[in-house]
DNA sequence: CGTTATATTCCAGTAACTGGAATGTTGGGC
DNA sequence: GCCCAACATTCCAGTTACTGGAATATAACG
């Protein structure tokens, strides 16, 4: 058993964000010591990797919580591991090209704007319009 | 003079939008009614519009602050909007960077997942090692 | 035994709104 | 002149995923 401070050092995440998992109910503690510490084993430090990993691919929390579920279901299908991978993999798409169409748009600006002393500027004009 | 909903629906903006922009400080309504109700100019609407767009360029409200401040500065200096434009555009990289590199070890995961009635899956494999 | 490190809970703040409640005002029709 | 709908006001809470800090208790080390 780790406290909640050797666990987070293990799952190379902070204390503070190990608690906040708690409170959500996204890991759940084994139990508390006499003085009311919180109890980790390994299973929990699993989760807590775990959650990091899926956090690292943009993964939001309820859908770690999602895959947390698949992740600890012996009967589950990869059918529905993919599908919440798809998921993500079109937020992903969406949000690049969303930003695509705005990094072209802004590059084409600030080419435009000479970026000196004047106060001409087709990027404040453009804004303005 | 507008109220609050006729400027913001000029400004294609919701109402609640343009009583927040009032509340930080972003924009600053002329005066208010006898009956308390906010009256917004020409100018209002204007800079209201202004901030629609530099928003949608995804500059943070804190830039938009900024950015306003030079649209109503007359001796301004071009270079000032660019560089904040250049700021702009390096954050969109970044997170470009970031996103793509994301998606390609996702779509990698996803690609090698079956996807079918069975439990094995690389996918949770991977986020659990 | 004292000091330090770590644990606890609770409150507040972040970014940029958005929803809703309780209440006051305005404009138009009757 | 009255009524009602539409609009205005303020204030509080919720969103996401934590993070910082305060006040306090416990553990570990020398």
């Amino acid at each position: 058993m780790m406290t909640i401070g050797e666990v987070a050092a293990a799952a190379d995440l902070p204390t503070k964000t190990v608690r906040y998992y708690a409170d959500i109910g996204l890991v759940t503690p084994g139990g508390r010591s006499e003085a009311g510490y919180r109890l980790c084993g390994t299973d929990e430090l699993a989760r807590l990797v775990f959650v990091r990993r899926a956090r690292s691919f943009g993964f939001s929390v309820d859908a770690c919580r999602d895959l947390l579920g698949l992740y600890g279901d012996r009967a589950r299908s990869s059918r529905d591991v993919k599908a919440l991978a798809l998921e993500r993999l079109a937020e992903i798409d969406a949000r690049m090209a969303e930003l695509e169409a705005l990094r072209a748009e802004l590059a084409r600006l600030a080419t435009a704007c000479q970026g000196d002393d004047r106060p001409d500027c087709p990027i404040l004009e453009t804004l303005a319009t």
